[in-house]
DNA sequence: GACAACTACTCGTCTATACGAGTTTGGGTA
DNA sequence: TACCCAAACTCGTATAGACGAGTAGTTGTC
């Protein structure tokens, strides 16, 4: 018994003006949003759709395109077309950066992750000097060069986030700061101990469709934005000590943040 | 002289294994970032890009539609792929809902709208009582009905945000919140003057694709994301009193909080 | 039983063609 | 001059076919 006619997806309205295309997808997204392909699940192959809707594969393709970039599946070549299973999220609270926090051995990022039951790893690690971009050198206040920090997230396997910390030379050269592992409680708490006592943090949040680098080191699926976090770190001077550039899978991050009323 | 072949665009490297379509892609993508082709600028047509690089045209297409998933291009229907306008953008400050941003009588959104000289607006205003999603009964505490105030927000004719607040009716009904519209300083400034004194704002964020809907709502470009916010407010009783649910055009928004480094 | 080869199925890329629908332009008519 | 209309251009939708490449299961041999 073919799994399609089983009614899961019904048949196409010639009198609509709506595109043939679209009206496969609308049936195929509703068939998700109701549960009928759950996540995880393979959806009906392009030849399956072909002889179910009567159509072209070409016009199947477009359908299935359109809700990959939506999101709603990925396709794997040579194996088929998935619903997109959702990964389990990352919820970066307002207070990660808090004093209390840093006093642990560990980045704030394994601990973490150790405690929600998944396995953390740090790669790509780069330390160099170099000279700032215009964005940066502004929020920094225009050193002429700057120590930057990349590094690579991972949770299972799974890579979620880039980032890359800027700190004027002046500051950084010579510290613990520019070696690869900082030692404990993490590059913040080797500021404060060189005598940059923190007063807050800056933090800008934008959204928009990766490059395709991002979408290489992230290995994102089509259809998954990035959340883009640039977070200035300020003493209590108001001197701009850090910038932190961050570039992270939007399906794996919920930020979370708390603000007073008054 | 046609406009491509003055050098703009390279030819094809027949001995790459990369696709035609994505090296059709890069070059135009290249070509974009290093502003050869401008913000608002027309690509070359479809017939010409088939003409210039000796390939069919779905494959032209194939390429086109890359880069419009990506955000960089806007095709218009009859008139070109132009490349993608970066419409100005609104900066939401974590102090957005500071005390004294409420004693003046427009809304935050007409206030802030006016002064960066654009024309704001507000419609769909709706104002209605409902059984409430899972999810807000889950944050108000499990109210069985609650006040939903919807509407959209738009900039310069262009509607960048669409924004549902929930209320516990037991705290609404019968008072101004329920009225479309609820006064000066907005429903923060109502539920002060009933005796709900706010304490806190917890403000969750994510960043996906839009649906269908979303995409007519917001009237989105391919390739645009949205970001998903939702803020519940706290009285100092610890109490929530309002959930507030918003989605935004994600090119239209920035959003800037500030931490406390203690 | 282990392994290699084959086969059938999947999606990926590309061609060639056709017609439809929206926009712009310019020419012709009133 | 003002207006309409047709032509020429744009992208949108759809067909039919071909071959490539990755995956998985089956078959057959050793």
């Amino acid at each position: 018994m073919p799994p399609i006619s089983s009614g899961v997806l019904g048949a196409l309205d010639p009198t609509s003006d709506r595109a043939v295309f679209r009206q496969i997808a609308d049936q195929l997204r509703e068939a998700i949003d109701k549960g009928r392909f759950k996540e995880g699940d393979k959806l009906p192959s392009e030849s399956e759709l072909v002889e179910h809707y009567g159509v072209s594969r070409m016009t199947v393709r477009n359908s299935l395109s359109l809700l990959q970039t939506e999101g709603l599946v990925v396709s794997e070549h040579g194996r088929g077309v998935y619903v997109r299973p959702r990964p389990p999220v990352r919820r970066l609270a307002s207070d990660r950066f808090a004093r209390r926090h840093r006093e642990q051995g560990k980045s704030a990022f394994i601990v973490e992750a150790d405690a929600a039951g998944s396995r953390p790893e740090v790669d790509s690690l780069e330390v160099r000097e170099e000279r700032p971009t215009q964005d940066i050198a502004a929020r920094l206040g225009s050193p002429r060069r700057v120590l930057a920090r990349r590094r690579r997230y991972l949770l299972d396997n799974r890579p979620v986030e880039f980032a890359v910390s800027y700190l004027p030379l002046d500051i950084a050269r010579g510290t613990p700061i520019a070696e690869p592992n900082p030692g404990p409680g993490g590059i913040y708490a080797r500021l404060e101990e060189l005598g940059h006592r923190l007063d807050h943090f800056d933090e800008e949040i934008r959204a928009r469709m990766p490059s395709p680098d991002e979408i290489k080191t992230l290995r994102l699926a089509a259809g998954v934005p990035v959340i883009h976090l640039i977070r200035t770190a300020h003493d209590t001077t108001g001197r701009a000590v850090e910038v932190c550039d961050t570039v992270m899978a939007a399906d794996a991050y919920v930020l979370a943040y708390q603000l007073p009323a008054t």
